[in-house]
RNA sequence: UCCUCCUUAGCUCAGUUGGUUAGAGCAUCUGACUGUUAAUCAGAGGGUCCAAAGUUCGAGUCUUUGAGGGGGAGCCA
C-alpha cells in the first residue's frame, strides 16, 4: 500500500484500492469528517468515519493537532466542497495532542492575532497563513537559483564571519572566542584582539559585496544568497537582525545594465510564484482583502494581490534621476501645502520614508528605480559620474515596502577610489585585497543587494518582516 | 534610539464621576447529532485585572516608575 501526500490524492481520480495518508488533523466534525493536512499544500484532506466500526477510545483520540495515520479508499466525495475524499478503513493515533493543553496555544481552532502567533513560532507554522508563507518563500528562494543559474551566474558563498568593518553598512555583531570575565587588554587598555581565535578583531557579515566583486572579476557574473546581520538597533516592520540577502555582481555591467538585470530579476521571480504558488497565493490574498476590510477606508489598498504582482510584471519600473525627483517633490502638493513632515528644500539631503512613499505610490503608481544620488550620501565604492556631484547608486522603491533593492555601479579607478576611501576616513589597509582589483585588469561592474525578506513580504501581502522568515530576530527577541 | 498607543479568562475585547459577587464572543469540557465545510444546538468550568510603589475608608479604574507588545520615525535590504 502506498503511503501518499495530501497533495497527491487531491489531485488523484477515485479509485479502488487501499491508500495510506499521514498528517496532523485540522478539524473533526460530526463525528464523522476528519480534515487532515501534511503541509503538502495549503489545502486539508477530508478522511469519513463511519463511526460505528470504531472504537470510542479511538475516535476520542482524534484531536485537533494529533498526528494520524489513515488508510483508506479514495472515492469521488459524497459532499460539497471538495472533488474526493478517503473512506477510512483504519485510524492509527501516531501522535496524541490533549486538548486541555493544545487549547492554550495558537493551534485551538479559532482565529489569532499575528503577534500571539509570533509568540509561539513554533507552532505557527501549522496554520494556514504560515505555512503558505513558508511554501512561498521556498519557492521564491528557488526561483532565484533558477534565474541566476539559467542567466550563466555562479553562485558564490561569501564569507559570514568578515575582518572588514569597511563596508559600513552599519553596526556588526563581534564575533569572539575570548573569555568575556577577562579580556586580555594592551597597555593602553583597549582591547587585545591578537590573543582572540583570528589573531584580529571579527564581526558578522553585513554584506558579501566586497567579496563578490573579487569573484565577479574572475566568474564574470556571480550572485550570493546568505544571511546577512546588522546589529542596528531598528523596531519597525521591515528591520530584521538577520536576514537574507541576494548580492548579484557582474563585470562589464554599467549602471543602465544593473537596473535591467534588477528590474529582469525580480519580474521573474513574481511570475515563477504566480505560477507555481496558485493555492497559496489565492489562500493569501483572501487573507488581505479580509485585513483590509477591518481597515480605515484610506488605508485600504484597493488591489487583490495576484492583481498588484501582476501590475509589477505588466509596467516597466520607472527610472528617476535624484535630482528630477527632488524637483517633482518640490512642486507636489503635500509639499507646497507643508504636509511632510520633512519639507524638501535644498538638492543634497536624503529623501525620507515619506517622500519615497509619495512618489511611488502617489505620484507614479508603479515601482520606482531612483538613481544618481549625491556622493555624500552613499558610499564609497560607487562609481563617481562626471558632474562629480552625484555617484552612480541606484536604488528600487516597492509600494509598501520601500526600498527593495539597493546597489550601484561600482568605482573601478584605483585613483579615484583610494582617494574615496581617503576621505571617507577609511582605514586602506584593511581593503588592500580590494584596492588590488582596481590595479589588475580592473574593469566597469555592478551589483545589488536585494532583501530575500522584503521580497517575500510584497509577494506574500504580509505587512510584517517578522512574519515571512521562521524564526525572527530582532531587538531583546532570540527566542527559539 | 525617539514619538505614540496598548497590556482585564487560553484568545479578541467591554468594564459608568473610584464602590459591594469583574462581563461578552470565540476556544475548552459534558450531552445531543450518520453528509459536515470556522458544523450546529443545550449546559458547565475558567481571573495574580502586566509588575512594583503610592493616593484613598475603598483601586481593574487615579499618580509615579519599570517590563513587554503594536504602529510610526531614524538607520537600511
Amino acid at each position: 500500500m502506498q503511503h501518499k501526500k495530501v497533495i497527491e490524492l487531491l489531485q488523484s481520480e477515485p479509485s479502488i484500492y487501499e491508500i495510506n495518508v499521514k498528517g496532523w488533523v485540522r478539524s473533526y466534525r460530526s463525528n464523522r469528517f476528519i480534515a487532515i493536512n501534511d503541509g503538502s499544500t495549503i489545502k486539508n484532506l477530508q478522511c469519513v468515519v463511519d463511526f460505528e466500526r470504531f472504537d470510542e477510545s479511538l475516535l476520542k483520540r482524534i484531536t485537533i493537532g494529533a498526528a494520524i495515520s489513515v488508510t483508506g479508499v479514495l472515492i469521488e466525495s459524497l459532499g460539497q466542497g471538495q472533488a474526493v475524499e478517503v473512506q477510512v478503513n483504519t485510524i492509527e493515533i501516531l501522535g496524541d495532542a490533549d486538548t486541555e493543553e493544545v487549547k492554550l496555544t495558537i493551534l485551538s481552532p479559532k482565529r489569532h492575532t499575528l503577534e500571539i502567533l509570533r509568540e509561539q513560532a513554533h507552532l505557527r507554522v501549522r496554520t494556514n497563513t504560515f505555512s503558505a508563507v513558508m511554501r512561498v518563500r521556498s519557492k521564491l528562494s528557488f526561483a532565484i537559483h533558477e534565474y541566476f543559474q539559467n542567466n550563466g551566474f555562479f553562485y558564490v558563498n561569501t564569507p559570514i564571519i568578515t575582518g572588514s568593518d569597511a563596508e559600513g553598512a552599519g553596526e556588526m555583531f563581534k564575533v569572539t572566542a575570548l573569555d568575556l570575565e577577562k579580556v586580555p587588554k594592551n597597555e593602553d587598555g583597549s582591547i587585545n584582539f591578537k590573543e582572540d581565535f583570528f589573531g584580529k578583531e571579527t564581526n558578522l557579515t553585513v554584506s558579501g559585496q566586497l567579496e563578490a566583486e573579487t569573484f565577479a572579476m574572475a566568474l564574470g557574473q556571480v550572485y550570493t544568497f546568505g544571511p546577512t546581520f546588522r546589529a542596528e538597533n531598528s523596531n519597525t516592520s521591515r528591520h530584521l537582525a538577520e536576514f537574507w540577502m541576494i548580492e548579484p555582481e557582474v563585470a562589464f555591467n554599467d549602471l543602465a545594465a544593473n537596473m535591467d538585470l534588477a528590474e529582469d530579476f525580480i519580474k521573474y521571480v513574481i511570475q515563477y510564484a504566480l505560477d507555481n504558488c496558485k493555492d497559496d497565493l489565492e489562500f493569501l490574498q483572501e487573507r488581505l482583502a479580509q485585513e483590509d476590510k477591518t481597515k480605515p477606508e484610506a488605508e485600504r489598498s484597493g488591489m487583490l494581490l495576484q492583481d498588484k504582482l501582476s501590475f509589477v510584471l505588466e509596467n516597466h519600473f520607472k527610472r528617476v534621476s535624484y535630482t528630477e525627483a527632488i524637483d517633482i517633490l518640490k512642486e507636489c502638493k503635500p509639499n507646497k501645502k507643508k504636509q511632510f513632515k520633512y519639507p524638501i528644500e535644498a538638492w543634497g539631503t536624503d529623501l525620507q520614508s515619506e517622500h519615497e512613499r509619495f512618489l511611488v505610490e502617489k505620484h507614479f503608481k508603479c515601482p520606482v528605480i531612483l538613481f544618481d544620488y549625491p556622493a555624500k550620501i552613499k558610499a564609497f565604492y560607487m562609481r563617481l559620474n562626471e558632474d562629480k556631484k552625484t555617484v552612480r547608486a541606484m536604488d528600487i522603491l516597492f509600494p509598501g515596502i520601500g526600498e527593495i533593492v539597493g546597489g550601484s555601479q561600482r568605482e573601478e579607478r584605483y585613483d579615484v577610489l583610494k582617494q574615496k576611501i581617503v576621505e571617507m576616513g577609511i582605514d586602506e589597509k584593511e581593503l588592500w585585497w580590494y584596492l588590488e582589483t582596481r590595479k589588475f585588469g580592473t574593469a566597469v561592474h555592478s551589483g545589488f543587494g536585494l532583501g530575500f525578506e522584503r521580497l517575500v513580504l510584497f509577494v506574500t501581502g504580509m505587512s510584517n518582516i517578522r512574519d515571512v522568515i521562521p524564526y525572527p530576530r530582532t531587538p531583546l527577541n532570540a527566542e527559539f
